[in-house]
RNA sequence: GCUGAUGUAGCUCAGUUGGUUAGAGCACAGAACUCAUAAUUCUGGGGUCGGUGGUUCAAAUCCACCCAUCAGCACCA
């Protein structure tokens, strides 16, 4: 029975490029994840997008003088790119500066008031006279009120690291004109997460036995800490307007809308599709299972705050049968970090190797598979390119690649471009033994997949394709081709079979290249789907690139080969390229002297 | 400071409810082989499991304290 499985991911800022760190933590893994469930033949729906509001983007904008929708639109299209390049397969990779986001996110809002889940709050904040407007911490300097520091901003002290608040700072001023800011009541709205405190603490210790430790414990803890309201509106004017009179110059605050975009990108991919409640199947379908792949700085936002917006809008927002609820995070599967080199990734000091420029001269498998080799699934772990270097050639070249090449280039030569028959004495013990182990990969693979341990499958599908090195070392074709080449070739019927099993095993990790490796076996469909951007014009007449994903060409099943004799292989070519010793000294000397 | 996670061979990681000489891949050393991108296969060396103390017949595994790294701590998300 197919199973529903939501796939999100978290919502890059459209305030800079993507890096190593975003790809290996939040990108990468759900691709492999989704990629795995299509092939199972479960309904996959993978959605994000761009983050087109909060602070970072209007600080940039800022500096550069220009828009914030100038900004984020530039990101914007870059992720697309580096999605594509990278072949994140995204249903629906959208953005926040959507007419449906704004929508659904002031429904949610609207439906949250209406629950009696929001409150409101005066409280005293620094008003701009000069530039009529309300400062949002960062944007006030001062000095520290506790190690006197000149330059400590509103929110935190970049000297002695405290954290701040505002009102205490002493002779404030204003980062953009130097002007003394002056005190002024304004008035928001709250999330009540006191009155929600007892369902998320119920929900947090119900059936999560799946989680990791990390994101439950964490959860467990801050819910028991005792919950209190957040507010969830600002007083700017880039971001989404509170649907209600008389607050024109307030703003959503983007924590508060931008996971809402998860459930709206669904929303607007059931639209794109000409299927519009379609998306009810993940969110209002109680089996559905729905996936938050995130970094470990956002688990309160994922475990915490978003199951609370949802039990605060009540749960059967746009569905008449007011007995349906919508899901809750099944589950919430956050890497920790990857480091550099030894160091921590850092945007200010341009201490990352970029996404862009890792696409422009690595092909795109080779990084999969490493940064998932090395992908921080339970601790902080470390990107060298030394390293990546080594396990290309030491792994990916000499056990997978060789072991294609080795095989696939022998048949071609020697069986006249075909797959040969098995001999008339059938197959023997080893024979039945290899393809065995392999066969019973999709059960322990697809169980290590399902369980989001990307890094178990991947080590236990490499695991399978040694062994496949040993079985054809034991049979030595090359040798007994000379004395009985109907047997030889039963030995390579044999491994031609295993690999067309490896081939799919493999795929969720390695895509492009598994592509290739299928069309060298002869096959003519595709495994995946075709990955694509497309225009999309909303009733407001506005137009967003997304990036969006078509399965309904893909061939590929997570299911044992069952290669026929007699099929007409392609010429193979290597499927990776050996890298240079010298590549790694290169590409440190690039991020030393950009 | 408070809360949580992590700390096992040079590197990346496994180690189930505590139980024989602590495992894997890669790296390293030796051998075999030559179909293959000098790839492959076999054998071997290599660890006082972050530290200290405790519980136990027995601890990487349980308890206490400590150290290191990372994250969160409510206006970054």
């Amino acid at each position: 029975m197919a199973e529903n499985i939501l796939v999100c991911t978290a919502w890059p800022y459209a305030n800079g490029n993507l890096h190593i760190g975003h790809l290996a933590g939040a990108y990468l893994p759900p691709d492999i994840f989704a990629r795995y469930h299509r092939l199972q033949g479960n309904n996959v729906l993978m959605v994000s997008g761009s983050d087109s509001h909060g602070t970072p983007i209007t600080l940039k904008a800022d500096a550069e003088d220009v828009s914030p929708l100038e900004i984020f639109e530039r990101y914007h299209l870059r992720f697309l790119e580096t999605f594509q390049q990278f072949g994140i397969t995204y249903d629906l990779f959208t953005h926040t500066d959507t007419e449906n986001h704004y929508r659904v996110s002031q429904d949610i809002f609207t439906a949250c008031l209406d629950n009696g889940y929001l409150y409101k709050k005066t409280e005293q904040q620094f008003y701009s006279e000069t530039e009529g407007r309300f400062l949002p911490d960062r944007y006030i300097e001062g000095t520290c009120p506790k190690c006197g520091y000149d330059g400590a901003r509103g929110d935190q002290c970049d000297n002695c690291k405290s954290l701040l608040d505002p009102v205490d700072l002493i002779d404030p001023r204003s980062k953009n004109d130097g002007s003394v800011p002056i005190l002024r009541e304004t008035e928001h709205f709250y999330l009540d997460l006191h009155k929600l405190n007892e369902d998320i603490l119920d929900y947090l210790s119900q059936d999560k036995d799946h989680w990791r430790p990390n994101v439950i414990n964490f959860s467990l803890q801050y819910a028991k800490g005792g919950l209190k309201g957040r507010a969830i509106t600002r007083d700017i004017k880039w971001g989404i307007p509170v649907p209600l009179p008389g607050y024109d110059s307030k703003r959503l605050y983007v924590w508060f809308e931008a996971v809402i975009g998860y459930f709206s990108a669904s929303i607007e991919w059931a639209k794109n599709v000409d299927q519009p409640e379609k998306w009810k199947d993940w969110w209002y379908q109680p089996q559905a299972k729905t996936y938050y792949f995130i970094g470990k700085d956002n688990i309160p936002f994922h475990a915490v705050i978003w199951p609370a917006e949802l039990m605060a809008t009540g749960r059967h927002l746009y569905e008449d049968d007011t007995g349906k609820f919508l899901n809750l995070p099944y589950d919430v599967p956050s890497n920790e970090y990857l480091n550099m080199e030894g160091e921590k990734l850092s945007t200010s000091r341009n201490w990352a190797i970029w996404a862009p420029d890792l696409a422009e001269r690595f092909d795109p498998d080779p990084v999969r598979f490493y940064l998932n080799a090395i992908a921080p699934e339970s601790r902080d772990t470390d990107f060298t390119f030394a390293d990546f270097v080594r396990r290309n050639n030491d792994e990916l070249v000499a056990a997978w690649g060789n072991l294609v090449n080795r095989v696939l280039g022998f048949a071609y030569k020697r069986y006249d471009g075909k797959v040969p028959p098995i001999g008339p004495d059938g197959l023997d013990e080893a024979d039945r033994q290899i393809l065995a182990e392999v066969e019973a990969g999709f059960e322990t693979i697809g169980e290590l997949l399902a369980a989001v341990k990307l890094k178990a499958a991947q080590e236990e599908a490499m695991k399978l394709a040694r062994a496949t090195n040993v079985y054809l070392d034991g049979k030595a074709p090359w040798k007994a081709i000379k004395e009985d080449p109907v047997k030889a070739g039963t030995s390579i019927y044999v491994a031609l079979r295993v690999i067309d099993n490896l081939k799919i095993l493999l795929s969720p990790f390695l895509p492009h290249t598994c592509q290739r490796l299928h069309e060298y076996l002869g096959y003519q469909d595709q495994l995946f789907g075709r990955q694509h951007t497309e225009s999309f014009i909303e009733e407001n007449g506005r137009e967003h690139e997304a990036l969006c994903y078509d399965n309904s060409q893909a061939a590929g099943r997570w299911e044992p080969s069952q290669l026929a004799s007699g099929q007409i292989l392609r010429k193979p070519a290597p499927l990776f390229k050996k890298l240079e010793p010298e590549v790694a000294e290169q590409e440190i000397a690039r991020l030393l002297n950009p």
